[in-house]
RNA sequence: GUGGGCGUAGCUCAGUUGGUUAGAGCGCCGGAUUGUGGUUCCGGAGGUCGCCGGUUCAAUUCCGGUCGUCCACCCCA
């Protein structure tokens, strides 16, 4: 051994039994979820080429790489988002497939940037995406999606909401108070982080960043308030493009307020999301009591299989991290005590029963019962504090007088009652 | 990347106004108990007081640096 002490790299997780459970119990309800839905399970590297992300992405993930030289003089990256290797792994074979190709996925990401709350240098992130399909119902299968794997964990419309908008709804508001083509890029931008910024600086910004007038940004501001979608119908409908995308977008609520989940859905034309790649409807969920970061966040992204080199498809899809899930199922106490658990330990009292005792427990995990004993000879004390250490159901006995008799002491551990049993009923 | 809090046993923490052998609870190991667990009682192991340097007769304690961690900011898939 070194004498210096070999630690983790910070901002990563070790993941002993107890977090391992919890860990395992967040993507159990994942799965099931996506499996609920019939979508199909992949996976990809997690070491992807630098190029998959420096244009792709936009600037501020890049900055937040966790990228490298490798031996073979490569500039490789540790993915820190699965769309993009998403997008590559379809680019070639997706023209081959039925449409709508429904597939998730759990990869563990990774980002270069200092860890704090709700933020690490490795996750796990639950994504789900719907490629091939345009139709507005593909979105929003995609929101139900997000918000049964928050639900199948305990959690309800007290506990967390969905924030939706449409980067095209607001594309078509945007031009109708007359905010010009070429400052919309910017005006995304300062929306975008409006909520963070204090009212003065965020019209400060609209002014000199976006190029907008007063008029607009007091419009703006209207807008941005709205959280009905008749409201900005009354105010803005009469634009025949904003009716266009109006009418997609009351499509979409009403979809999933026909699947009894329109108490988790708001409407928030600040939802923009930072990532350069999404053109349609945008999403994401926050606890209520807004503590937290984002839950999950998602939306359609048409132009992105195209732009790894692959078929042109219509996409849309959500990444769900484990971390600040992780933070808010435990504040809401909603993760399940952690528990050992098997269904026999075998107990040989002076050790002549042990070749009984290691014939009776093979055949019974060759039935498939979880059975454990001892693995150095003990007095039976020791070995029942064993077995109700590893959580056994039932502790089967065998001494010397079940050896000669062929029978076996069953003990209930719940209960306390024993008896004793012919051996080749467990046969 | 910037600023601040914190670093003492496996875990949660106490303590030392600078002074000999640094403590508790929980956990772990052993025993009470050579055919019966979860309770109880007794005993034991486990610490270079994060690391490096400075001040001092003497540093776990004061000072500086560094690393780690947490929080906030920047940013946010």
């Amino acid at each position: 051994m070194s004498d210096k002490e070999l630690t983790k790299l910070p901002g990563f997780r070790d993941f002993p039994p107890e977090d391992f459970a919890r860990r395992s119990y967040i993507q159990g309800a994942w799965r099931r979820v996506a499996q609920r839905y019939g979508f199909q399970e992949y996976d990809g590297p997690p070491l992807e080429s630098l190029d998959l992300y420096v244009e792709k992405s936009g600037d501020e993930i890049v900055g937040q790489l966790y990228n490298f030289v490798d031996k073979g003089d490569r500039d490789v990256a540790l993915r820190p988002e699965m769309t993009p290797s998403l997008a590559r792994i379809l680019a070639k074979r997706s023209r081959g497939m039925s449409k709508p190709i429904k597939w998730f996925s759990m990869p563990q990401l990774f980002r270069y940037e200092r860890a704090q709350r709700g933020r690490l240098r490795e996750h796990f992130q639950w994504n789900v995406d719907i490629i091939g399909e345009s139709s507005v119902a593909a979105d929003a299968e995609v929101l139900a999606i997000a918000i049964d794997g928050l639900r199948e964990l305990g959690l309800t419309d007290k506990d967390f909401a969905a924030r939706v908008s449409d980067r095209r709804l607001l594309t078509a508001l945007l031009l109708g108070i007359g905010v010009r083509e070429e400052n919309l890029g910017a005006t995304f931008g300062v929306i975008d982080k409006i909520e963070r910024l204090p009212a003065e600086k965020a019209e400060q910004l609209l002014v000199e960043e976006a190029g907008l007038e007063n008029t607009e940004i007091e419009a703006l501001k209207s807008l941005l308030s709205s959280t009905r979608i008749d409201d900005v119908t009354r105010e803005f409908g009469d634009d025949s493009r904003v009716a266009e995308e109006l009418h997609r977008f009351r499509q979409y609520t009403d979809m999933l307020e026909s699947m009894g989940l329109g108490d988790f859905v708001e409407l928030d034309l600040r939802i923009v999301r930072g990532l350069a790649y999404y053109t349609g409807i945008v999403f994401e969920l926050f606890d209520r009591k807004r503590d937290l970061r984002a839950i999950c966040g998602g939306g359609r992204y048409d132009r992105l299989l195209e732009l790894v080199g692959g078929d042109p498809q219509p996409a849309v899809g959500f990444g769900m991290g484990d971390v600040v899930l992780g933070e808010l199922l435990k504040e809401m106490n909603l993760v399940p005590e952690y528990e050992r658990s098997l269904d026999y330990f075998l107990v040989a009292v002076s050790g002549e029963e042990y070749p009984a005792a290691l014939r009776l427990a093979h055949q019974l995990r060759d039935q498939g019962h979880s059975v454990a004993y001892g693995l150095r000879q003990q007095g039976v004390t020791k070995q029942m504090k064993a077995a109700a250490r590893e959580g056994a159901n039932t502790v089967l006995i065998i001494g010397p007088d079940e050896l000669a008799n062929g029978t076996v002491l069953v003990r209930d551990m719940t209960s306390g009652e024993q008896r004793e049993v012919q051996r080749q009923e467990f046969e």
